[in-house]
DNA sequence: CTGAAAGCGCTTACAG
DNA sequence: CTGAAAGCGCTTACAG
């Protein structure tokens, strides 16, 4: 059981192992690969000397062979960071355990760049390929729908014919809209990114239908940057006429919601007494630390990442993957910035479709 | 010149292309190859038969035969990304141009998970390792100086006999703090994390440094949290006592600058006119959307990434690389914190080491 | 100028 | 129960 290296120059082949334990090569790899049959204590006495001598099988030779490398490229054109980093933990961690490593691809918004390393994947046998991008809504510069392996879509917009995995926004909205209903407010506007984006609408939607089916008349959208500025601005325009004002406010995202807790603040309102708010993203170093700490809806992206990273195994091992967009849910995180729920054994959920 | 793929099920071979230019296995290869001598003719014929072929040669059969994967692995336990993704951006940049393909291994701080990583590492034959971290007086949960293969360090504590690439905190403090004084700005302030960081102490010290050989006696920096709230309240005790006030506030980093903007704004002080703020971090998604736009300090961290990445190829082809730790200089962006610099050709700069 | 042979490190029918 | 042989896809001395 000795683990420490051996500082090794040239490592040990299979080859070492067979002659160190008086076997033949075949032997010896059927007696570490539980193939084929023998006594048992030849097969014990291989795997001690392997142990001993600190074997471990070249996978470029196994690769070669079993025509699988155990290996898949992730692409991405997110250098920014917020979606990615998540997507990518939960990508590796589901893989790691299957003993398939990952390829990490930045391809920027570069076709050139896209296809250097697309073709470096190709040369490497990548076993299949997960696109990965900063958007839902675009797609990365490069076609992946001809390459001879499985590729799977991950927070970015397919090739048709391939399944990609997206959080459901919808949901999302519909989880945070609710979450105000059941604390009883009653005037809920919706501060979010520009138009051209598809969650946004996708998500202004979702807001406006459940206070409707509520029997509400919800605020109109405002719809402008992702930024801290615009949340600000955006309050002052809701507060500005003399119109009824909001008694909660949901936020396109996390930074936005920052920028509308700082201008309620400024109005004297105060969070989440007079107004609540809810934030997207879940950004957790700005939620956690926003006064008070931000109630967001979080995407759940590393278990989309899972998810995509074993869909992809699943294609390679041939078991069918049904093609299409799958949504998956969004979870509300609640923090302090909408006041306790009410206790009347109502809890927020997901539903519909 | 056919770039489109044939959906290709079985990749073709040398084989494969040798037999349609009609040559022999050996004289393909070499033909592709640029080795060997052949007519000019045959050369050509074979490369333009793989070209219609689409062949790609497959990198798996070279590495074993060069015993060179072309492949490097880089280790990273930081899943929140603001330093990572740049460094790793950077890495893969400076990479792809040699052919050198990354694994990204999330390892967490969880020593099982990175011994996994490490092993899948050793068993794909890595030529090397690029380790990265969150912090740069912390190690990773792992040694890497056993494993019979070179490893750099990127933004992490090496092992000792290692090449680390790090950035030079005390040079971007300096040069902060030089930008204060060439605008005639002569009380300034630090506000910065936490004692047990040890960027913490060295910036402080630096910081401390050059205002007093500028002939002035320094605030004693405020060591707190990395964090908005308590930029806000460190300008709470700046201003509270009835000593001299500062015209200028060094944060550690960008989020505890915000904090100081906005606690300022609420004291009625103006920014830059009052007070002028540096951040450090360079975030980009913070910096530019504060009001007003931050200046901050940037560690160059994809140009860390890249010399790191250079480095390990260094090592790998056997070209010696200097053990020790490298400071890599940081670099200030002036956006609109400070106000314009006094135009008297004293341009602020990285002195000394 | 070109090709047959050996080999990288492993696995898997197929014989004994 | 164990081993010799062929082969994954390539490259590189070595002969012709």
């Amino acid at each position: 059981m000795s683990k420490g290296g051996e500082g090794a120059s040239e490592p040990v082949t299979l080859r070492d192992v067979a002659a160190a334990a008086g076997v033949s090569l075949a032997t010896a790899s059927k007696a570490l690969n539980g193939q084929g049959r023998m006594t048992a204590e030849t097969r014990k006495r291989v795997r001690e000397v392997a142990a001993r001598l600190g074997f471990r099988p070249n996978a470029l030779a196994q690769s070669l062979l079993r025509r699988r490398s155990f290996t898949v490229g992730l692409l991405t054109n997110d250098t920014y960071g917020r979606f990615s980093l998540p997507l990518m933990a939960g990508i590796t961690d589901a893989l790691v355990d299957k003993g398939v490593s990952v390829f990490l691809c930045n391809v920027e918004d570069d076709p050139r760049l896209a296809q250097l390393h697309v073709n470096a994947m190709l040369d490497k046998r990548v076993d299949g390929i997960i696109a990965t991008g900063k958007r839902i809504d675009r797609r990365l510069p490069v076609d992946l729908s001809n390459l001879g392996i499985p590729a799977v879509y991950a927070f970015t917009e397919p090739d048709p014919g391939a399944a990609a995995f997206v959080s459901d926004d919808e949901a999302g909205a519909r989880l945070a809209t609710e979450h105000f209903l059941g604390l009883g407010r009653r005037r809920i506007a919706h501060i979010t990114g520009p138009a051209s984006f598809s969650v946004v609408n996708l998500r202004a939607k979702a807001c406006h239908d459940v206070q409707a089916q509520a029997g509400l008349s919800p605020f109109p959208p405002l719809m402008g940057a992702w930024s801290e500025a615009w949340g600000h601005e955006a309050v002052g325009r809701l507060f500005a006429g003399r119109g009824a004002k909001p008694d909660a406010i949901f936020c396109g995202n996390d930074m936005i919601a920052r920028g509308v807790i700082d201008a309620l603040r400024e109005r004297g309102l105060s969070v989440p007494e007079d107004v609540g708010v809810i934030g997207f993203d879940n950004w957790e170093i700005i939620a956690s630390q926003s006064r008070p700490p931000l109630t967001s809806i979080d995407m759940n992206l590393a278990a989309l990442g899972r998810q995509a990273g074993l869909a992809l195994l699943a294609q390679v091992d041939g078991r069918p993957v049904e093609p299409g967009v799958r949504k998956l849910p969004c979870r509300l995180v609640v923090r302090e910035s909408c006041g306790s729920p009410r206790h009347d054994g109502e809890t927020p959920s997901t539903r519909g479709g």
